[in-house]
RNA sequence: GGCCAAGUAGUUCAGUUGGUUAGAACGCCAGCCUGUCACGCUGGAGGUCGUGGGUUCGAGCCCCAUCUUGGUCGCCA
């Protein structure tokens, strides 16, 4: 029968010396330094703590067993005649009287070593994800999540908002993303789906009178991964806030979010309140991006008028970007290899020219632009050492493609880039409409629940033909955080009727939204309030905080990119008789 | 689904123009070592070079196919 330890291995100080203790753990490693003379390192959850052995038996026990076996060890605290001053418990040992084997491990050689788990092969971690998080490194992100989400949930309770549970178990939906899908055994050839995200039920609880929700939500959605998004599943700090407007979701994360990130973050300066606010096209047109990464001062500049007839085909009848870094040092082969990590990420190639110290063009496109050199000197400030990076194309490839030369530049070049700071913004005034690629004809920009900015009046004046619907503005807003998207929100269209207009813009009707959104468009037909809500992904939080690169070290358990759990096993085969109680014929299967 | 990269010892990697017996570090095993703390020293075991074809006198290396993994684009209201 087990019985409790005294002390974890993070406690044991020159206070305790004399003391009989009992601590508990791992069996990190073993330092023989001598016939019957062993250092032991023993690892719990807190810390690590040295244990002398000095006795023929003990030595026999310890070389019999293989490290990472979990021992209890009683004995003495001893004062060390070595002591080691980067560890905090550096100045002590504990010489065993006892040592009892408590769970054995069984095997000499581990997938890998335990501290050094974060180099190995990210299949071989996840497949022993129980090993790799002993790792403290690793494990370490796994305690700052759980510290970031008692912060939320604790700054979100103190701002007066109910956390709410909500179905898991639900029907699908419409709009969006591609849904997980589950069976339902006693409604055959019906299945439930499982939340995108737990936005109707938000909506449907403000109908209800709950002033102020939130929620760390789990979300799923069947799409693939990338480096900051987990497959199928990840979770949100969502909330919304009934007679609330947009000034009002915002003075609540203005307010909530700064103090986390300033106090768990890898840097300890975050913006704050007010964030900045960015109208999206500003934001497309000057960042070239609807997620600026605020640290870098380089700005996105038009170029398109400046070159025309410069006799460089590519350019000519295009939307033409320019990034200035006014004092760029880079050599030619990093130039050119930061025009090819560009080129991976937006499939448009930048061009560039620099300017040298006695003034003439060199380098890249130079000899194109020395016909618009006067003009492109007074549009983008020109001097002796810069560097212009140029992309063009269509408007919006030329924008998206300058952004991400914009990314590259402001990390390449000395002094563009604050790094250790978290800069907060909003991107403001999405467009409500676009022309879809596919069907050329307009539909919804992002979702169909925001409240268009201008409510009926809007929409009516475009279906008169007084307005280009592209010109109308969703009451939506997005959370940006150093270059990463954290959020998305609206103000609500809570609002039947403007619902019903907002939908017949994209050739849809009444019996459409009755038919995608029963529940909510009948809540709202019984009194509504204005509501406004937001959901910053918690995920993409700890990871901005951790200063990590992939969302995967910091969720406990992550999937691969493929969304397999290679330690469990998911997705697996079921048994035929499950399949029959679910009435389901499977109708392909892949090969193990 | 497209594109790019990687796959060699338990792990992380090196491997020249295609040329003898495929190396190193860590880990593992054995021995030595009484103050180590990334302990040290000596020795040892450990490889179907992802898989299948092909070119060649000869392939870890070249070619084709395929699988796996990562990144990226599509996708993500």
């Amino acid at each position: 029968m087990f019985q409790s330890r005294t002390h974890t291995c993070n406690e044991l100080r020159l206070a305790n010396v004399g003391e009989r203790v009992k601590i508990v753990g791992w069996m990190e490693n073993v330092r023989e330094v001598g016939s019957n003379f062993a250092f032991v390192v023993l690892r719990d959850f807190y810390g690590t703590t040295q244990v002398v052995v000095e006795t023929e038996d003990m030595m026999k026990l310890i070389k019999d067993l293989n490290k990472e076996s979990t021992i209890s060890v009683e004995g003495t605290v001893r004062e060390r005649a070595s002591k080691n001053p980067k560890l905090p418990t550096g100045e002590i040992e504990v010489v065993p009287t006892k040592i009892e084997v408590l769970g054995r491990c069984r095997y000499n050689s581990l997938p890998f070593e335990i501290n050094r788990s974060r180099e190995a092969d990210e299949t071989q971690r996840l497949k022993y994800r129980y090993l790799d998080l002993r790792n403290p490194a690793v494990k370490k992100n796994i305690i700052l999540r759980c510290q970031v989400v008692a912060a939320l949930r604790q700054a979100m309770t103190e701002h007066g908002f109910l956390e709410i549970t909500t179905p898991i178990l639900t029907a699908s939906s419409p709009e969006g993303a591609r849904d997980y899908l589950v069976p339902a055994r006693k409604h055959p050839g019906k299945f439930y789906a499982l939340p995108q995200a737990p936005q109707q039920f938000k909506q449907l609880l403000m109908t209800s009178g709950f002033d102020r929700y939130f929620q760390i939500a789990p979300c799923f959605r069947d799409e693939d991964a990338r480096g900051d998004r987990s497959p199928g599943e990840f979770y949100q700090l969502d909330m919304e806030m009934a007679f609330a407007c947009q000034d009002d979701v915002f003075a609540v994360l203005e307010d909530v979010l700064p103090p986390i990130f300033a106090k768990f973050g890898t840097y300890n300066v975050a913006s704050a309140a007010p964030f900045r606010r960015i109208a999206y096209n500003d934001a497309m047109e000057n960042y070239g991006s609807d997620k600026p990464d605020l640290r870098i001062d380089l700005l996105v500049k038009d170029i398109s008028d400046e070159v025309q007839g410069c006799g460089f085909a590519a350019l000519e009848g295009q939307t033409v970007k320019a990034v200035v870094v006014p004092d760029c040092k880079l050599a030619r082969k990093a130039i050119d290899k930061l025009c090819t990590e560009v080129e991976v990420q937006s499939a448009i190639k930048p061009f560039w020219f620099k300017v040298e110290e006695n003034g003439e063009l060199s380098g890249g496109i130079a000899k194109f632009m020395t016909g618009c050199k006067e003009a492109l000197t007074a549009k983008l400030d020109l001097k002796p050492g810069s560097f212009v990076g140029v992309t063009a194309g269509k408007k919006e490839l030329a924008q998206k493609s300058a952004g991400v030369l914009r990314n590259k530049l402001g990390a390449a070049c000395e002094g563009h880039m604050d790094k250790e700071r978290y800069e907060f913004c909003w991107i403001v005034d999405f467009p409500m409409y676009e022309i879809g690629e596919e069907s050329g004809q307009l539909e919804f920009c992002h979702n169909p629940f925001s409240m268009p900015n201008g409510g009926m009046d809007v929409l009516l004046k475009a279906e008169r033909g007084e307005m280009d619907p592209l010109d109308i503005y969703a009451n939506q807003y997005d959370l940006v955080c150093n270059g990463v998207e954290l959020s998305s929100g609206a103000v609500r269209n809570h609002d039947p009727e403007i619902m019903i207009k907002a939908f017949e813009m994209v050739r849809l009707g009444e019996e459409d939204v009755k038919k995608k959104f029963p529940a909510m468009y009948n809540a709202f037909c019984y009194g509504a309030p204005p509501h406004a809500g937001i959901a910053p992904g918690v995920d993409r939080m700890v990871m901005l905080l951790a200063g990590e690169d992939s969302i995967r070290e910091i969720i406990p358990f992550p999937m691969n990119k493929n969304a397999q759990d290679i330690m469990m096993g998911a997705p697996s085969t079921v048994e035929q008789k499950q399949l029959d109680e679910l009435h389901i014929n499977v109708t392909e299967m892949e090969e193990d």
